[in-house]
DNA sequence: ACCTGAACACCGTTCAAGT
DNA sequence: ACCTGAACACCGTTCAAGT
């Protein structure tokens, strides 16, 4: 036995993305008199979010989160298992600043589109935040809290079984999706954007034949990503309030 | 002048996510009767692409291409321009697995289904491909010419501006969004899978009083991805169809 | 034109040691 | 229980030099 760190170690599922919400939490310390540590992880995942929100997801490492939070890179490894873990455990703590109405609308489509809207704002705010929910699983207590008010709608509504799993797993992915993209091309910096689409009509303009239809419907230089984002929701929505119908 | 990298440098696109397609391409090599060189930018991809599928995102480093190449890392500088271009021409690789029906089959939504299944069969064929996908934009040549073809199928079924860039992403959204979510449960090994799904259900029995709607309507241990994601697509295909009735 | 080799400034993580 | 310090085995990238 004998571990030599905290959080324990299932080994399975360690390296895993995720893995953090999968393994034993840490037993409380003993409090009493005894010193205040340091560190805890409240600290370090307020520290890991400012990181990512100041340089990104490659800017966060141990060595300059352990600066900011001044101790020495290693000791953080007694918090918890892997730089990993940091992903993690900000990501839900982006989650975590999702606002939902306190009790549902009663309105399915309502409090799903409130949803929806929230994970997208919050996820707006924390650039580096829509990759990662993209990939990895989201199972923190505070993305499992807004499942539950997802599921808790779509129940409402009359959606059961693979119904429910497929429709909450849209509605989750096009909010990440279309956030993600977003990201992807503003690149922190709006002057980016625009050289990229600037770069991109050329090219299409410089091989029109190859795309017909592109060079046809070009993108604006100016994406409206909020119009669109609006939209493909609606479109959304109205599928699956469609599928309810016969009901 | 005198640049120091073939390439090319615009300063600007050059550090962004898909800012290989930016970038002004090189000059064909001269030719003649000069030996042939020992890397081609082909030769760098096939092998990025291979070195991706075993080792996954983190595993594609300079020195471990290098080696398989049988070159040195640094000589790998002189037909990209940074790491981040091999993940880009990679991933375009990819979309260049994904076959389309030669000529479109006037149906709209059949056309729609053959790119996202395709589509989804092709990232699913490469693992790490779907977070990228999801975090950067799509700008390649292989690319480009599926999103020709999905335009061209939006457009005949009455799509126009913003309504079709935002059904066009909606669509690719949801792919790219369903894989990745389904690579990073897998993460490679469909073990690691049961028992994330095994501790999640622990968890959510745990805090049934918490989570009462998870509690109620549990994820399976077994996820039938593939069900769940044609049922998506279908409440998505149904939504846009919808806002064409009216035509 | 294309590749090498040495070098720089980093990384994540481990482990024994301190208190 | 919690943190330090030294150490290991890596990274991406630059740049002068070779051919």
């Amino acid at each position: 036995m004998s571990p030599k760190r905290a959080p324990g170690s299932d080994g399975a599922a360690s390296a895993m993305p995720g893995g953090v919400w999968l393994r034993a939490p840490r037993p409380p310390s003993a409090g009493g008199g005894a010193a205040q540590p340091a560190l805890d992880r409240e600290r370090i995942v307020a520290a890991s979010v400012a990181l990512l929100d100041e340089r990104g997801t490659a800017g966060l490492t141990m060595r300059k989160l352990a600066e900011a939070l001044g101790v020495h890179a290693t000791s953080l490894y007694w918090h918890v298992a892997h730089r990993d873990d940091l992903l993690d455990l900000a990501l839900d703590a982006v989650f975590g600043e999702v606002t939902l109405p306190a009790r549902a609308a009663g309105d399915w489509r309502a409090d799903v589109t409130a949803f929806m809207d929230g994970l997208r704002t919050a996820l707006l705010r924390h650039p580096w935040s829509g990759a990662l929910a993209g990939s990895r699983p989201l199972l923190g207590p505070n993305a499992l809290a807004r499942s539950e008010f997802v599921y808790a709608a779509l129940v409402g509504a009359g959606f059961r079984g693979d119904d429910l799993s497929a429709a909450a797993g849209a509605i989750a992915n096009y909010v990440i999706g279309t956030v993600s993209a977003e990201a992807a091309w503003r690149h922190g910096d709006a002057r980016d954007e625009t050289a990229g689409r600037r770069a991109l009509l050329a090219r299409l303009n410089g091989s029109a034949e190859a795309h017909p239809t592109l060079a046809a419907h070009p993108p604006s230089l100016r994406t409206d990503w909020e119009g669109h984002y609006v939209r493909g929701r609606d479109f959304l929505l109205a599928g699956l309030a469609g599928s309810r119908a016969g009901d």
